[in-house]
DNA sequence: GGGCCGTACTG
DNA sequence: CAGTACG
DNA sequence: GCCC
């Protein structure tokens, strides 16, 4: 679809929209959204050459430059902007990147025509598709719930060429949990026996019982590279992390406590320099660089901030460069998105773990609702909780019907009903 | 050197 | 698309 | 970080 052929519900007699660089009102802004690194640079770098005059905020700016790939509605909810008609402040016009393509190419600025233009205020008649912006939300209390359907009989079974190699190595919730899916595994499609397996690939073909005893064996290892890992991955080190994290998963299955350095080396994904590490936690019972690392204000600092749900190893970085230190310099002066707010809000509650009881109980009230929308269905909580976890951060729900069928579309009715009864105080 | 789990949502 | 969540 |  070429650009003349979008379509430009403007007025068809305007060839091009004039305008003066110079002019104040004719101000820019540039939306990188969907345009890589690359092409990014090219088109900021054109932007001052052609000297537009460019905004950091669409709030003001009488044009907006987006990707081919926007239509208005998209920039208006990306931007949020207000897209109501009977606004007094006139509407930006949306351009494509293209105009600024061809005027690289051109040497020189290229008349602003229509074909470029994605969106112009002026004549605008027909109903802006209602992209009402909030519909969602709001009222009461943590707990996500997300029943999922799933493995209901339409699971395509026979596959033999996708064998499941589900791994974790999630390192912020349970400290102490590895297992994974293992039943999913074993009974939906793994169509490898637990002595047979290949070896190599699988990291979770051990059972929670073998690995509970294998916990304590080598405990203090685990501990300190776990935090070394958690730490890496805020900092965006995410393939140093997952390193850790695989060498953490090896010696879980150690049923032996490791006290050799010739032993660590051997084992698969563990190189010289984790083996290094590990032997130091084992010979002098501390790991310096963890030491290091957790005092210093940076990590601190990053630690802090990326434990705020919606916020991750870049933005805690942003915000630190920004000069914020505190959650209270975040609340204060930092930009939030919808999910930071809450994850802000939140902050301690989503870091506590709950009771297992806890977790039962919420089951209930879950399973009276669905049941009383729709009767016979399975309902079973999965996660921490089913691999018997003492605490849980979360409650894992997983609502399904044999006949395959009747628990769809049940989700948003059953998330209503919760929410009437006043358990639910947000819906996320 | 360059890959390293897969998928979905947000903005 | 980049960033994030999450099992 | 590890490994090919």
């Amino acid at each position: 679809m070429s650009a003349s052929s979008t379509k430009n519900d403007f007025d068809e007699n305007i060839a091009s929209i004039d305008f003066i660089p110079s002019d104040p009102n004719a101000t820019f802004y540039f939306l990188p959204n969907g345009i890589g690194k690359d092409r990014r640079t090219i088109f900021t770098n054109a932007i001052q050459q052609f000297h537009l005059q460019l905004l950091t905020s669409p709030k003001n700016a009488r044009f907006i430059i987006v990707d081919e790939q926007f239509d208005a509605p998209k920039v208006y909810s990306v931007l949020k902007l207000d897209a109501s008609e009977n606004d007094e402040k006139p509407k930006p016009i949306i351009i494509q990147t293209k105009w600024l393509s061809d005027s690289l190419k051109e040497k020189h600025l290229v008349p602003l025509t229509k074909d470029y233009i994605i969106r112009a205020p002026l004549i605008r008649k027909k109903a802006m598709p209602s992209f009402s912006q909030e519909p969602v939300i709001e009222e009461k209390t943590r707990f996500q719930n997300k029943p999922k359907r799933r493995l209901s009989d339409d699971q395509p079974q026979g596959g033999s060429a996708t064998q499941v190699k589900q791994r974790r190595y999630s390192s912020d919730d349970d400290d102490d949990d590895y297992d994974i899916m293992e039943d999913y595994n074993d009974t939906v499609k793994n169509p490898y026996k637990h002595g047979e397996l290949p070896k190599g690939n699988w990291m979770c073909s051990m059972s929670s019982q073998t690995a509970k005893k294998n916990t304590e064996v080598n405990k203090d290892i685990i501990e300190k590279l776990q935090a070394m890992a958690d730490l890496y991955s805020k900092t965006n080190d995410k393939w140093r992390a997952y390193s850790y994290q695989k060498a953490i998963t090896t010696i879980r299955r150690c049923t032996k406590r490791i006290d050799s350095y010739e032993e660590i080396i051997k084992l698969p994904g563990i190189g010289e320099s984790l083996a290094k590490k590990i032997w130091e936690i084992i010979d002098t019972g501390s790991f310096e660089k963890l030491e290091d690392f957790q005092s210093s204000e940076y990590m601190t600092v990053i630690n802090l901030f990326g434990n705020i749900w919606g916020c991750g190893p870049n933005i805690a970085k942003q915000w630190y460069d920004q000069g914020f230190r505190t959650l209270d310099d975040l609340r204060t002066k930092a930009k939030l998105s919808h999910n930071q707010q809450i994850g802000l809000k939140y902050y301690d509650e989503f870091l506590e773990r709950m009771p297992r009881d806890e977790v039962a109980e919420i089951e209930a009230v879950v399973k009276e609702h669905a049941l009383a929308l729709v009767p016979d269905l399975t309902i079973q909580t999965c996660g921490s909780y089913r691999r018997g976890k003492a605490t849980c951060g979360d409650v894992d729900i997983l609502i399904t019907h044999s006949d395959g069928i009747s628990h769809q579309g049940l989700l948003i009715p059953l998330v209503d009903s919760l929410r009437k009864s006043g358990m639910l105080l947000k819906f996320i």
